[in-house]
DNA sequence: CTGATATATGAAACAGGGTTCAGGTTCAGC
DNA sequence: GCTGAACCTGAACCCTGTTTCATATATCAG
C-alpha cells in the first residue's frame, strides 16, 4: 500500500514553464504509446521533448505521476468527444452508432494514447477501473433515459449493457483500428448496426 | 527486431526435472498474475516454486520465455474448456450462453492466469494478437455454421461478430468476475441472453 | 538595472532485478 | 559401490533506468 508522497509539485506559473510541461506530456504520450510504460524511459521522454533529463522532475514527481496525468486527460477528452457528437441526436440506436464511430476515430487519432490506457491495468489498477467506471456511468444514464423513452428494451440491465457495449467497442477497436490501422470496413459497420438494433430495440413496438 | 536466441532449452528428461519445470510454471502463473509481468521478479518465482534462483535458467531461456509458455497454455486450456462444454448443444444461442458461462468460470478459476494475457499486450504483442486470432477463428467457424443452419442472421459478418462477442465477454468478465470476484448476477445473465438473442436470431422465422 | 524567483541542466548516485557461472548434489544403470 | 548425466545452488556480475543535486541560466517585478 504505497502512500502518496508528501511532495506536491505545483503547476508552472510562467508561460515558459507551462510550455515545457506540455512538451513533456506530449512526448510522454508518444513514448508510452510506442514502447509501453515499462519499456519507456524518462530519458526517451525528455529527449523527445527536447529538454534535459533533470527538467522532468521539475514538473512531475515521478514516472507514474505523468502516466496518471495522461490517462486522466485521455479519459476526459474521449468522453467529451463522444458527448459532443451525440448531443442533439434523439434516437438511441443512432446515438449508439455515432458513439461507436467517434470512438473508432478517437482510437485512430490517438493510437498511442489509447494503448496507454490498456497498460494502466498493470501500472495503476485503481486508475484503470476509474477510467471504465466513469465511462460506464455516463453510458448507464443514457441507456436509462432511452429505456424510459421506450427506445431500448427495459427488461435489460443498464449496467450490464454498458460494459457489454464498451466491450464491443474495445474488441472492434483493437481488431480493426489498432491492428489494421483503418476504420472498420462497411461490412463491419453494417453488422454493428444490425446487431445493436436487434439487441436493443424493444420488440414489436411502434417506432417513434 | 530482436531475433530468437540460439540457445534452445530441451524439455527435462527425468520425472524430477519435469516436476521442477512444472513447479516453476505454476509459480509463474501466480506471481505474474499477482504482480504483473514487469513487477514480478525471477526471485519471487523461484521462491514460490521452492527452488534456487539458478534453477530457473535450467528450464527457461529467460523471463519472457516462461511468460510465453504460460500464455500459450492458457489459450489452449480456455479453448478446450469452452469446446467441451459446447459440444452436443445444437442451438447456437444456447451455445453462446454456455460459452459465456464457461468463460466466466474460467476467469474466476484462473484469475491470475487471465490477467497474464492482458499483459501480453505490452510484453509480446504478436503473442497477444495470436491469442485473440486463434479464439476468433474458432468463433467464426461456429458462427458460419450457425448461419448456414439458419440459427443466426446471415446478413451479419462473422468476424465482426466474433470480436464483438469476445469483447462483451471481456467487458463483463472484468466488471463482474475480476473486479467483484463473483460470477455475473442473475440480472446480468438475463440481460446477456436477451441481448444476444435479439442481436443474433434471424427475425420472423419459425423457432424449431 | 537589480535582485528574486522560476526554470533548466546533466553528471553522478542509487536501486533493482535479470543473467551467469563455477562448483555441488541426486540418481539410474551398470 | 561407481560413474556419468541430469539436476541444483546462490553469490556475484552487470546493465539499465530512476532519481537527486549542485550549479547555471532565463525571466520578471520593482
Amino acid at each position: 500500500m504505497e502512500r502518496p508522497r508528501a511532495t506536491i509539485i505545483p503547476l508552472p506559473t510562467t508561460p515558459r514553464g507551462q510550455r515545457t510541461r506540455q512538451k513533456l506530456l506530449t512526448a510522454a504520450e508518444e513514448v508510452f504509446g510506442e514502447l509501453g510504460y515499462h519499456n519507456a524511459g524518462i530519458v526517451e521522454i525528455t529527449q523527445h521533448a527536447d529538454v534535459a533529463l533533470g527538467t522532468f522532475y521539475l514538473y512531475f514527481r515521478d514516472k507514474k505521476s505523468i502516466f496518471q496525468d495522461l490517462v486522466r486527460t485521455l479519459n476526459t477528452r474521449l468522453r467529451a468527444a463522444i458527448g459532443e457528437r451525440i448531443r442533439g441526436i434523439d434516437d438511441r440506436l443512432e446515438q449508439e452508432v455515432v458513439g461507436f464511430e467517434t470512438f473508432f476515430e478517437f482510437v485512430r487519432k490517438h493510437k498511442n494514447l489509447y494503448k496507454v490506457i490498456l497498460q494502466a491495468e498493470t501500472v495503476d489498477e485503481e486508475l484503470y477501473r476509474w477510467h471504465y467506471r466513469t465511462l460506464a456511468e455516463g453510458y448507464v444514464r443514457g441507456l436509462r433515459r432511452a429505456q424510459a423513452a421506450g427506445q431500448v428494451r427495459n427488461d435489460l440491465d443498464a449496467e450490464t449493457l454498458s460494459y457489454s457495449l464498451m466491450g464491443i467497442a474495445q474488441g472492434l477497436g483493437s481488431r480493426y483500428v489498432l491492428w489494421d490501422g483503418k476504420l472498420p470496413p462497411p461490412a463491419a459497420r453494417r453488422t454493428i448496426r444490425a446487431f445493436l438494433e436487434g439487441g436493443l430495440r424493444p420488440p414489436r413496438k411502434a417506432r417513434r
